[in-house]
RNA sequence: GGUCUCGUAGCUCAGUUGGAUAGAGCAACAGCCUUCUAAGCUGUGGGUCGAAGGUUCGAAUCCUUCCGGGAUCACCA
């Protein structure tokens, strides 16, 4: 595939040294899409090479102009408008490159070898107290998309999941299921388990905060209070009793952590995520424990004398950071520690991307001081792809007011709207229950990936679930819908028994047309651009102009209607490119397409 | 208080390494279905790009100050 920036790039270096004798630094030459109100394809800015001509910007424009359009033959016209050249390339041009595009297998796709970069992504990341929300919708789309269009820029990926299985909130969890379920199961409540146990999870927070009120009327300050809470001395006992293996404690956190896994991997799975490798923090957290002994023994961390163990972070303006409790217990960082290290050994991988909250941006800048001060060679190769909250229209999600929004609840709430929609349009007569069912799952997973990925991933997002998802303008169905449309145009073709219609030579393209080969040829620079940038909003804004693009082809050319044979096949050559492209586009977003809707 | 981050139309968001007259969708209003799926298309209205300075041929974008929101600075995760 041919890349056109880089083409006029030299021309205009050529042209430049040939009309004015010097040699200028490829930066100067700025080469970008014209916009859309002016008449052209790409755009070179002549400011930047004033220096080089000493001349005003029209001549300038005009005789580089004129140089590029005898150098390059593809070069049919261009005008100069206010120190712009616009240059237009001839209808062959665009034909070739739509051709181009068609005659190359997953056209934007780079492939894996063995030389590629090898990166591991950690995302999803869930605590095993309570289920997933909102806000880990967020990662876990953004991870997934990551994941995968790092893979299409030819990196060799592995997605891996951290789950928080060990700590004080889930001994609360377990503390209060057994103080009052009576050994009530998920089973026997029919409740989902990550749900049955977030429960208990709550409970124990009622049960703490109504105990603290009760110490406090008796005359004590609120820290006296929580010193003196028996609740949480039971917490704390239990995970003591956790941490030296007590097999009874052992065995409700085992029972309970599996009821929270089912529940989890039925989210996941109606969610579309999965991973290649789980660790628990129960496996790692030794592990970060030994590395911060070593470090001790090594002189690069210190001790005080009640036994904490920290480093002293006070030349890069940082403080002492805690990496072990005076009573030898680990915290966050460490844990971290083991969990990157076993990882590390694991996989060698070349880069780690830690899909975690904005929240959490100095833990991770701490964790690869930490790294490279405990001489391991690779702190540099850790990455935080670091998002933003995601905000209700009142503010922030508070587990405490009740305010906060449930996946699983908000997916079935997107499942029941999208088939609403579809009833009232009554689009799918004909269709099995199953098949239905099917395909309004994928317009409401397709409404809520989309609408969580076209916002720039590090910033905050508001979501206001109350007006639900709209499924029109910018949004996935409107993609989806772009694509059932080419499918119907494909299906249409075949029972007028055309098959041949890849076959098609150089023909008289409206501007419309050229627009739409403009935009597909697009997409090998989006996935580029999506991947350097680790933002699938990149992807997201440019699938949507894609289908827009299509959707004003398709009203204003006829397709299969078109008389001429020739151009009937390549209106249909296009819209199918089209479709293979808003199919592989969505793929990254981790959205898949109905064939009807 | 220190550090970081965000502020673009009534609402939700785009806006490339600084480039042309700042763009979409939703909402509002007006059109388009006997013709390839109207979850679509076309049009109208809507802006002091938080404010003020500065840098330069040129600033929503870079710098400074200020205003406003958020995050973080835990022996929580």
């Amino acid at each position: 595939m041919i890349i056109i920036e880089e083409i006029l790039i030299n021309s205009a270096l050529k042209a430049i040294e040939s009309l004015y004798g010097e040699k200028i630094s490829p930066e100067k030459i700025q080469i970008q899409r014209t916009r859309k109100e002016f008449s052209g394809d790409y755009t070179l800015v002549v400011f930047p090479l004033l220096v080089a001509s000493k001349k005003n910007p029209e001549q300038t424009g005009n005789e580089i102009g004129e140089f590029l359009k005898n150098d390059l033959n593809f070069i049919s016209e261009y005008n100069i408008f206010k120190g712009f050249l616009n240059i237009s390339f001839t209808e062959i041009f665009w034909i070739d490159i739509l051709r181009g595009i068609i005659e190359t297998n997953n056209f934007g796709f780079k492939k894996q070898d063995e030389k590629s970069k090898r990166i591991v992504v950690e995302y999803s990341s869930p605590n095993t107290n309570k289920p997933l929300h909102l806000g880990h919708i967020r990662n876990n789309f953004l991870g997934w998309s990551a994941s995968e269009i790092l893979k299409a820029n030819g990196f060799d990926v592995i997605k891996v999941n951290l789950i928080n299985d060990r700590g004080i909130h889930i001994c609360k969890s377990m503390l209060a299921w057994e103080m009052f379920a009576n050994g009530e199961t998920p089973q026997i409540a029919n409740m989902k388990g990550d749900h049955y146990v977030g429960n208990y999870y709550v409970m124990f927070d009622k049960e703490y905060k109504k105990e603290i009120s009760e110490l406090m009327n008796k005359g004590m300050s609120e820290k006296e209070a929580a010193d003196n809470s028996e609740l949480m001395k039971k917490a704390q006992n239990m995970l003591k009793k956790w941490e030296r293996g007590n097999e009874k404690v052992r065995e409700v956190w085992k029972m309970m952590n599996d009821w929270v896994y089912s529940g989890f991997d039925e989210t996941y799975k109606s969610m579309g995520i999965n991973f290649d490798k789980i660790y628990y923090e129960s496996e790692t957290y030794l592990k970060g424990k030994e590395i911060v002994m070593n470090g001790l023994l090594t002189g690069e961390l210190k001790q005080k004398p009640d036994g904490t163990v920290y480093i002293d972070l006070t030349e890069y303006g940082m403080d002492e950071k805690v990496l072990l409790r005076a009573d030898g217990t680990s915290v966050y960082m460490t844990q971290d520690l083991g969990t990157v290290v076993d990882r590390y050994n694991d996989y060698q991988f070349d880069e780690t991307i830690y899909v975690v909250g904005n929240e959490q941006d100095y833990h991770f800048k701490v964790l690869s001081i930490v790294l490279d001060r405990l001489e391991y060679s690779w702190s540099n190769k850790l990455t935080h792809l670091s998002y933003g909250m995601v905000e209700l229209p009142e503010g922030k999600m508070k587990s405490r007011e009740g305010t906060v929004v449930d996946a699983d609840d908000l997916i079935f709430e997107m499942i029941k709207t999208a088939k609403e929609t579809a009833e009232e349009l009554g689009k799918l007569e004909g269709f099995s229950e199953e098949e239905k069912n099917e395909i309004y799952r994928k317009i409401a997973l397709g409404a809520l990936k989309f609408f969580i990925l076209k916002v720039d991933a590090k910033k905050n997002m508001t979501f206001n679930p109350k007006e639900s998802i709209d499924f029109n303008g910018n949004t996935g169905p409107f993609v989806q819908y772009t694509y059932v449309r080419i499918k119907s145009i494909l299906l249409k073709a075949k029972e007028l028994g055309i098959v041949d219609y890849k076959e098609f030579h150089n023909t008289k393209q409206s501007e419309i047309e050229n627009s739409l080969i403009k935009n597909i040829y697009l997409f090998a620079e989006t996935i580029a651009e999506a991947g350097s940038k680790r933002n699938p909003a990149v992807i997201a804004n440019y699938v949507y102009e894609l289908a827009k693009e299509f959707n004003r082809f398709y009203h204003e050319m006829p397709i299969l209607k078109e008389d001429d044979r020739n151009i009937k096949n390549f209106r249909i050559s296009l819209a199918d490119k089209t479709g293979i492209v808003i199919k592989d586009a969505l793929s990254l977003l981790g959205i898949e397409v109905p064939e009807r809707m």
